[in-house]
RNA sequence: GGGCUCGUAGCUCAACUGGAUAGAGCACGGGACUUCGGAUCCCGGGGUUGUGGGUUCGAAUCCCACCGAGCCCGCCA
């Protein structure tokens, strides 16, 4: 579908082919700022230089030409200073929405054969997901989303499951010395709960244990390697790398507890996966990876038998790759997951959603790859968040101090369910919708308060924040498009097909320009691997029309032609609200 | 010591990646036809964009130096 941006953009190229100007100049076409009359405005400056004439001079000639070529298109332009505003003709308008307010999908992208594989989430299997998790979760979901819509059929969606290691070691040697055979039945709470517990239990104890071995004039470093339970958790997880079958028994049910409880949470999240990788069964095939390129000299033994990488000729440092003992690290296991990948996919993009901590590590994956030759070395790409922080500090799972993704669900749910529970808005709902509608609330809350934010910057979690239905939320995208769900159903309508005349307003151009723009947006989020672009446009968007509500009336509004355009316009916001949040994830209400 | 990221209103964030007079939310103060949904709308105060240079028609954005914050450079993941 053809949109005014759209438009503009193949009019500029139509002007400069008609002057003669073979090169393509990327130039700006952008939304008419608030302050001028217009939709859309091109900025002449960089036009100005190959015409070797002046800013105003271009744009009256842009201007011109618009007017002799597409004149029918357009009501007005004006030239200030280098820009040139463009106001569209209401026809052009009326047709514009009467198709968007029919039509599903807005605007329609070509399809790219690519395959881009995507890797969020990534949990370990020690410790219940917190806020850090939730903020990958939706951020990776989001990603993964926007590829698709913008296009990219083949977008595969992939979690890893980091089951394997000395932390895992250390939550399983906790259950098994104090935990009496617990199970999450006995204890009444989800599996990941439970092994969380026992990790801050070991962690608890190991401290005791290495500050006794401090006080007794033990180095730091080597107490936190002497003290006892360390050396357990090691042995255990020699153990576990050599086979021991006992030891993989309980290893695999403690596992198994922890990832129905992560199902939970998945499920209440929305979010799936095409395919899940476990560490366990890929490591294995990283070892062998290791063991070629140590054949072929590219890695290195040392005399003590742990295996390493010299980076330095590419700025980097020495890597271990495998342990003196034979275990291996993490990122052994990343180049063997890697390969099945590639094995399975031949993807075009290996997107990688993890923390920022990790940027090092990436760039470590992706020179060691270079070395080993693999054709997929160019083609990983690490989209890196930054942490999720609490007034009082990072959040530590070894401490306790972290917000749990669980719990936070369940405190959003309560207080949606406590605001619906009184409302005459909602009073015709039953019990159960009710419920369903304070989850919608709910995610809708954290989902925006996560999204809102560019990736790269850190998120300060307010609660009472994050707890807040009014203003720059969630809850206030729902709220508008719940509103407009309203207005139809009072209008008594589900379809309007109005191609007559109307003359539209300053405040509906407002909101024209805005959805206009639409596409740009989603192809810029997508450009940038960054949905707060889109989650900003969202709520600007429904600002507009809540400002335009408060003093139009629509279904009131007398004058039919009138009142058909509007709610053709209303209409037209709220497939866009609708687009946008499906691709956030954002659950949308009919009434709230 | 070295590398990466970030400093914008009291607080939390935007600014279409170099474009017009830097905008929202929260908080604070005042208000909204007896209401098409008040989870809304309007008005108000609030800024030398960390500091100092540079690049050009034009800089919050690009370059350099400093100041400050975060992350990384583990036989943790």
């Amino acid at each position: 579908m053809e949109t005014p941006v759209s438009l503009i953009k193949g009019i500029v190229e139509e002007f400069l082919k008609e002057k003669g100007v073979e090169q393509t100049i990327p130039v700006p076409v952008q939304m008419t700022r608030d302050e001028f009359e217009g939709e859309v405005t091109i900025a002449s400056f960089p036009l100005a230089k190959v015409f070797r004439n002046s800013p105003q001079a271009v744009a009256e000639s842009i201007k011109e030409f618009i007017e002799v070529k597409h004149g029918n298109k357009v009501k007005k332009i004006e030239v200030k200073g280098g820009f040139v505003n463009i106001s569209f003709d209401d026809s052009y308008w009326i047709e514009f929405i009467r198709r968007l307010s029919r039509e599903d999908v807005f605007p329609i992208f070509p399809e790219k054969t690519e395959t881009i594989v995507i890797e969020f989430s990534s949990p370990n299997t020690n410790k219940p997901q917190h806020l850090g998790h939730v903020r990958n979760n939706v951020l990776g979901w989001a990603t993964a989303m926007l590829l698709q819509r913008t296009g990219t059929k083949n977008v595969i969606k992939v979690n890893l499951i980091n089951d394997r290691g000395i932390h895992i070691s250390k939550s399983m040697l906790a259950w098994l010395k104090w935990g009496n055979g617990i199970t999450p039945e006995k204890a009444g709470k989800k599996g990941d709960h439970l092994i969380g517990d026992f990790y801050v239990m070991f962690e608890k104890e190991y401290k005791k244990q290495v500050d006794e071995l401090i006080r007794q004039g033990v180095p730091k470093e080597e107490a936190m390697e002497r003290a006892p339970l360390m050396q357990e958790a090691r042995e255990l997880l020699r153990k576990w790398e050599a086979g021991d079958p006992e030891v993989l028994r309980i290893w695999r049910m403690l596992n198994d507890w922890v990832l129905e409880g992560f199902d939970i949470t998945y499920k209440r999240l929305g979010i799936t996966f095409d395919h899940i990788d476990y560490e366990s069964e890929t490591y294995k095939l990283g070892k062998e990876i290791v063991q070629e390129g140590l054949d072929q000299g590219i890695f290195y033994k040392k005399e003590d038998g742990s295996v390493w990488v010299d980076l330095t000729d590419v700025g980097l440092d020495h890597k271990l790759l495998l342990r003196s003992d034979g275990t291996s690290v993490y990122i052994t296991q990343d180049l063997g997951t890697i390969e099945l990948r590639w094995n399975r996919y031949k993807m075009d993009l290996m997107i990688y959603v993890v923390a920022e901590e990790q940027e090092y590590h990436f760039k470590v994956l992706q020179a060691i790859l270079k070395k080993l030759g693999r054709p997929y070395a160019d083609k990983i790409y690490h989209l890196s968040y930054a942490m999720v922080d609490l007034p009082t500090g990072k959040m530590k799972s070894r401490e306790g101090t972290v917000i749990d993704a669980d719990d936070l669900l369940d405190e959003l749910h309560q207080l949606a369910y406590e605001k619906i529970k009184g409302s005459p808005k909602t009073a015709s709902l039953s019990e159960e919708e009710k419920h369903d509608l304070a989850e919608k609330i709910a995610l809708g809350a954290i989902k925006f308060y996560m999204l809102r934010v560019d990736p790269k910057k850190r998120i300060l979690f307010r609660k009472e924040e994050a707890l807040d239905f009014e203003g720059y939320t969630g809850p206030f995208v729902q709220y508008t498009h719940a509103r407009i769900s309203s207005l139809w159903e009072k209008a008594g309508e589900t379809v309007i097909d109005f191609q007559g005349g109307y003359e539209f307003n300053a405040s509906e151009r407002q909101l024209l320009k805005i959805i206009a723009f639409y596409g740009e947006i989603l192809q810029e989020a997508r450009r940038k691997y960054d949905p707060s672009a889109l989650t900003n446009f969202l709520y600007r968007l429904a600002k507009e029309f809540n400002r335009y509500y408060a003093n139009t009336p629509i279904v009131k509004e007398e004058d039919e032609d009138a009142r058909k355009a509007r709610l053709m316009l209303s209409k037209a916001v709220q497939q866009v609200l609708k687009d946008g949040s499906d691709v956030l994830g954002i659950p949308l209400p009919e009434k709230m």
